[in-house]
DNA sequence: CTGAAAGCGCTAACAT
DNA sequence: ATGTTAGCGCTTTCAG
C-alpha cells in the first residue's frame, strides 16, 4: 500500500535511483552528458514513482513561462467568440498539453495594438501565437518572445507564419464558377483589414479581369447575418447576378438562406460558394474550399514550442470542395 | 532612458516603495495586515513599474499549479474534435486569462477512467474541469483537487456541477410536437453512457407515455452522419413517422438532409427538431432548444477558480427555439 | 504592522 | 560523467 500519495519530486527520483539531483535532472531533461547506467536507473525510478516534473519550478528557474498566449486581433472582444478561434485555441491546447504548457487567449483591439505589449510582458507567457495578424502586431512582438512566436496569417522576418493559400483557393472557386457557365459573379468580401481576406478579394478580381468580366463587390464580415443583407444588396444592385462568392461559409449560408427566402433558386438561378468547409457545409451541401484548420493550428503551435528554426512561412493549400450549391 | 526592459520583480517594487518584499507581497496578494501608507506606496510603485506577478513563482511556492485541466471523457480522442468542446475550452481559457492561468485539454478514455489520475497528479494542474462526466470519473478526482474541481454534467457531493435541464428541454420539444398535431414521434438518442443524453431520452419517453403514444427510439451519437443513417432506419421501421426528435443539432441536420434526399418533406411530412442551437441552426431554420454553452462554461470555470463554496449544482434552463423545421 | 529568513522544485554553472 | 552550490520570484512563518 502506498502512503498519502505525495507527488514525487526530482529529489525523490534521484534518491531512489541513487544519484544526485543534477544527474537525474540531466537524464530527465535530456541535457548534458549522462552514463547509460545512470540513465537507466533514473528512468526506472521516475517511472516507478510516477514522477511528473513540476512545470512551475522548471519555468521559474528557466525564466521560461508556463503558458502559450493566443493573441487574436479584432475590432471587438467578440472576435473571441468564433468557432474558428475556438478551434485554434482548442487545438493549440491539445498540442501544448504534453509540454505541460497551458493556453490563454486574449483579444487585442485592432486600434490599440499596443495592448499586445502589456499582455506579452507577463513572464508567465512562454510563447505567442498571433491570429488575424496585422503588420502593427508583428512589430510589437517583444524581444523576449523572439523565436517563441508564430503567426497564423502574415508573418515577418522575425515571426514565422503559417497561412492558407487564400488567393489560390478563391481563384479556384471563381474559375469553377466560370467553367460552370456563370458570367455575372458577385463577391461578398471579408473584413478589409484582414490580409488573408483581401488576398481573396484580389484573387476574385484577378480572375474576373482575366476573363473580362465586371467586378461586383459587397462588403461582408464573415457573418451569416451580414451574408443575408449582402445577398439583398447584390440582387438589388445587379439583379442579373448568377453567382455569389462568399468569403466564409457562414456568409454563404446566410446568402443562400436569404436567396431562398426571396424565392431565388440555388444553384439554378444563383450559384453560391463558401470558404472554409466548416462541418455543416457538408450537411448543407455547400460548395466551398476546405482548409485544414486543425493542421494549421498544430503547425503554428509546434513552431512556437519547438525552438527549431522554422521556415519563415508555411502555406497550406486551399482545396475546392464541389457540392450542390455551385 | 530606460534600460533593456527587464520585467520588474516584487523585489523591485519593494525597493521603489521603500518597504520589504514581504510587505509588498502582502499588499499585492491582499493577505495579512498592511498599513494604508504601505498599501498606497506599494500600489503606486507596482503601477509605475508595470509589475506583473510571476505566475510560475507564485504557483511554485504555493504548490498551486499553473493551469486548469479540462478533462473530457469519451470513447476516442476524437471527442476533443468537437465544436462544443472547442467552445468550452476556449471560453475557459478566456475566463482563466485574468488569473494568469493557462488551460489544457485532455481526453479521458471512457473505458479507462483511471487515466484521470495520471493527468491530475501533475502538480502543474491547478484545477480540474470535467466534461461529459461519468460517475467513475467523479470518484477519481484526487484529494488535492477537492474544491478545485467542477463538472459540466453530473456532479457529486464533492464536485459541484453545472448542468443543462436536458429533461425539461426535451420534454418541451416533444410537447411542442404533440401540440402541433404530431402523434408518431421518433427519437434519435445520444450516447447511452452520457447521463445528460439519457435524461433527454427519459423525458421523451415520459411525455409519450403521458400522451399514450408509442416510443420509437434509434440509437445516435450526436453526429450528423449517424443522424442520416438513423433517419433511414426510422422510416424503414416506422414508415408513418411524422416527427423525429434529434438529440443534437448535428443529428437533426443529418436527419433533415437524408429525409430531403429521400423526397420526404420537412416539416410537411416529418417535423424534425434539434438540440443545442448551434450557430447554423438559425441559418438552417432548425427548431431546437437553446443552451447557453458560454455561460455554462463560464460558470463552471468560475467554480474552480473561485474557491468559494459553490452551490452543488447549478442548472441552466433549456429554452425552446421555434423555427421552421417543426 | 513589518522585516528577516526559509524554502517551493528545478536547472545550470562550476568543480571535481 | 557526476556531485555541489546557487539561485529563479514569490509566499509565509516567525520574531520583532
Amino acid at each position: 500500500m502506498t502512503m498519502a500519495h505525495r507527488p514525487a519530486t526530482l529529489e525523490d527520483v534521484a534518491r531512489v535511483a541513487g544519484v544526485s539531483r543534477s544527474t537525474a535532472s540531466r537524464v530527465l531533461a535530456d541535457s548534458g552528458f549522462t552514463s547509460p547506467i545512470a540513465r537507466e536507473r533514473v528512468r526506472t525510478a521516475a517511472d516507478r514513482l510516477g514522477y511528473v516534473p513540476n512545470a512551475a519550478a522548471r519555468a521559474l528557474v528557466r525564466g521560461a513561462g508556463v503558458r502559450l498566449l493566443v493573441a487574436v486581433a479584432g475590432a471587438t472582444p467578440g472576435v473571441l467568440d468564433d468557432s474558428y478561434i475556438h478551434q485554434v485555441v482548442s487545438t493549440t491546447a491539445q498540442v501544448c498539453a504534453p509540454y505541460g504548457l497551458g493556453v490563454t487567449v486574449e483579444w487585442v483591439p485592432l486600434d490599440e495594438p499596443g495592448q499586445l505589449t502589456r499582455l506579452a510582458d507577463d513572464r508567465g507567457v512562454a510563447g505567442l501565437l498571433l491570429v488575424n495578424t496585422t503588420e502593427a502586431l508583428l512589430d510589437l512582438v517583444p524581444r523576449r518572445l523572439r523565436g517563441r512566436t508564430a503567426s497564423i496569417g502574415i508573418g515577418s522576418a522575425a515571426v514565422p507564419s503559417v497561412d492558407i493559400d487564400n488567393g489560390g483557393g478563391t481563384a479556384a472557386i471563381v474559375r469553377h464558377l466560370y467553367t460552370a457557365g456563370r458570367r455575372r459573379i458577385a463577391m461578398v468580401t471579408g473584413p478589409a483589414w484582414l490580409t488573408c481576406a483581401s488576398r481573396s478579394t484580389e484573387a476574385y478580381r484577378g480572375v474576373l479581369r482575366e476573363a473580362g468580366l465586371p467586378v461586383r463587390e459587397v462588403a461582408g464580415d464573415f457573418t451569416a447575418a451580414r451574408g443575408r443583407a449582402a445577398a439583398q444588396e447584390v440582387l438589388h444592385r445587379w439583379p442579373d447576378t448568377d453567382a455569389i462568392v462568399g468569403s466564409s461559409d457562414a456568409t454563404a449560408l446566410g446568402v443562400i438562406d436569404q436567396l431562398r427566402t426571396d424565392g431565388v433558386r440555388v444553384p439554378a438561378d444563383v450559384a453560391v460558394t463558401g470558404f472554409d468547409d466548416i462541418p455543416l457545409a457538408s450537411v448543407t451541401a455547400l460548395t466551398t474550399a476546405s482548409h485544414p484548420v486543425r493542421r494549421i493550428a498544430k503547425a503554428a503551435a509546434s513552431m512556437v514550442l519547438e525552438q527549431r528554426s522554422a521556415p519563415p512561412v508555411t502555406v497550406f493549400p486551399s482545396s475546392l470542395v464541389l457540392r450542390e450549391s455551385a
